[in-house]
DNA sequence: CATGAATGAGATTTCATTCAT
DNA sequence: AATGAATGAAATCTCATTCAT
């Protein structure tokens, strides 16, 4: 359904195509959409302009593969490193880890989606809805176990997604070194675990 | 200072300024920076366009104005509402809802900052650690007062700004009809007092 | 109707859209639409490729109100040129050189109607519509007086019309040089008035 | 001698070919030259885009080639109809109906014609050329025998021609439905027979 | 202060054609 | 004989900005 046309019929096609999504992560991550050009995702993909052509039909249609395929990749690499957390403060403390790594090994992520809501509004809030879909199924399951309070989940779930995109945004996004503060993990786990509130 | 000349000698060229402004926040908000056209600008704002260089001397200047005088505008707001509320946990009550008062008059908000990443990176950090700091400095109080755990405030900050952030995106933005549910703020409030956790 | 947008406020403006007009013209009667690049008209006009924009909105657009203008044109110039026959006969031979007379003038005309038939093909169909109408009506009126025979007016005006467009064709834009010979026209007026028979 | 290239020698290769030469009068007729696009014909014909280069060696050459075989089969149509007709005036009854069945059967007839014009003008005079030298030539005959007046011939034949065209184009191609009625004809005859005049 | 005509750089997109397989 | 990937020239169109009035 994200595919423009069929898939390429050779494996040699298939190469290009993927090297045009390489390329085209990048140059979306530098630049804003308007300014991205065409050119320069083909010039740095080694592929001619019109080659361009051969595997999506416009800009528009890279780039929200581009997002939707971001978005898979991020949400199986949350899935897979939750899997397996005894309890629930343990599940947020791994997926709000395993969500800074994958931030910080793809730094144009947040550039990228965040351009989403002006090219298209739907795969924008798809992107987000899919997210908080994951996250109030496990915290419906964390309800039922006595883990989690009985409130809005959905309104949990935003929150939740908030303090990590923020947290992101802030310690990996505007921060050339590498990694997180623990203070700030802790920071965090402690609101979590407490609330704003002093350890009772 | 962000001011791009000096302010019109006239009461008719005020108006027009801010016409041009006016005009500005509701482009900017309906269509990306690269796709915002300054004719579309000056035509609602019902002048010519040539006129609009005798106020800014290019679109990227209206366009800063437009996020520093939003930023501005927004927090003294909330520093507005927030004033005299008797604790840590009813000053965020009200900053929340203020903030969401604010979104809901100022639909184009979020449209507008997070474009400004790519228009100034330095603008866009700014608009948010002001903010920041404003939350720093009323976190250390409350640490002072005993009510907020001594942990990383500049994390506690971006955390907070994130919750407010995302549940005024899913609520207000993408809900058509008026108010956010009671039971949103709710969930919100019990992350803040008692973390996930179930009431003790 | 034609009109794209509204007509310019100033004199320049009218000039301006004027000689994009005139050198559209020469253009398309030399080029097929296809291959008429907007860049050769305004180079012909004298003007910058960005000003044929102000005046019109696309390559159609313009090579559209040159149909309708042109036509608008012709049928004017046989309107006044047969004005005051006495009888049918005298008309169609009025008209005849009329409308020779104006081919050799436009002897674009035909290159640039023709080719709109693709362009839009209700502009196409339009186009000769009006010219039947007209024809129709006199036929009425010679019928009315017993100068025509009683059959098919629509019929008999659209064979009309193909003697005309056809004699045009061959004889002054298949020839480089002036004049129609007369016993062309004579074979004609001939034609019109026995049939093909020889003269009773 | 338009040909290009040699017949294929397989039968498989004949059939690809014919196959191209059929999807191009149908992308021909329904597109003007410059948006005709060769992989349309392709898809149409069911090959790859590089098998269009193994039986033409480009755009221009199918064009021209379709152009001519249209001129050959129409002519070889009406020869074949009017065969054994006694008299001038059936001899153009026959012609005409023979023509209008024609284009009844090419409704694309006009569209690629025409737009010979602009690809190569000699192909496109020689298309009528062709067919005014057979209609001079049974005019002449026709004059001998004393049912023709003595006026100029190629005037006559062009304005034959010129009224079956538009009578064509107006009750043909311009009609949904199947045939041209029958007072069209009669009116045409009439024309024939006794000129504009009514029945002497 | 205001206007609107004019500019031209630059971007997207199309497509005939070539070529290796 | 057939394929389909790749090319790159060329055309349309947009729009921020300048300028004369």
């Amino acid at each position: 359904m994200i595919m423009s046309g069929s898939l390429p019929a050779t494996a040699r096609g298939r190469a290009t195509r993927k090297a045009l999504l390489v390329a085209a992560e990048s140059v979306f991550g530098e630049t804003r959409y308007g300014a991205a050009a065409i050119t320069e995702i083909t010039r740095r993909a080694g592929v001619a302009q019109g080659t361009f052509y051969v595997y999506f039909p416009n800009k528009k249609a890279i780039f929200l593969e581009l997002v939707s395929h971001l978005g898979s990749e991020l949400r199986a690499t949350l899935t897979s490193a939750v899997t397996g957390a005894p309890d629930r403060l343990t599940r947020e403390e791994l997926g709000l880890r395993a969500f800074l790594a994958f931030v910080g090994d793809h730094r144009n992520l947040y550039r990228i989606v965040r351009q989403a809501e002006f090219i298209d509004e739907g795969a924008y809030r798809a992107y987000y809805e899919r997210f908080a879909e994951g996250y109030r199924a496990g915290l419906a399951e964390a309800v039922q176990a006595g883990e989690v309070a009985d409130v809005s989940l959905e309104a949990l779930s935003y929150a939740l997604m908030g303090i990590s995109d923020f947290i992101g945004m802030r310690w990996v996004l505007w921060e050339e070194q590498g990694g997180v503060p623990e203070d700030v993990i802790a920071a965090v786990l402690h609101l979590l675990r407490h609330g704003l509130g002093p350890v009772p």
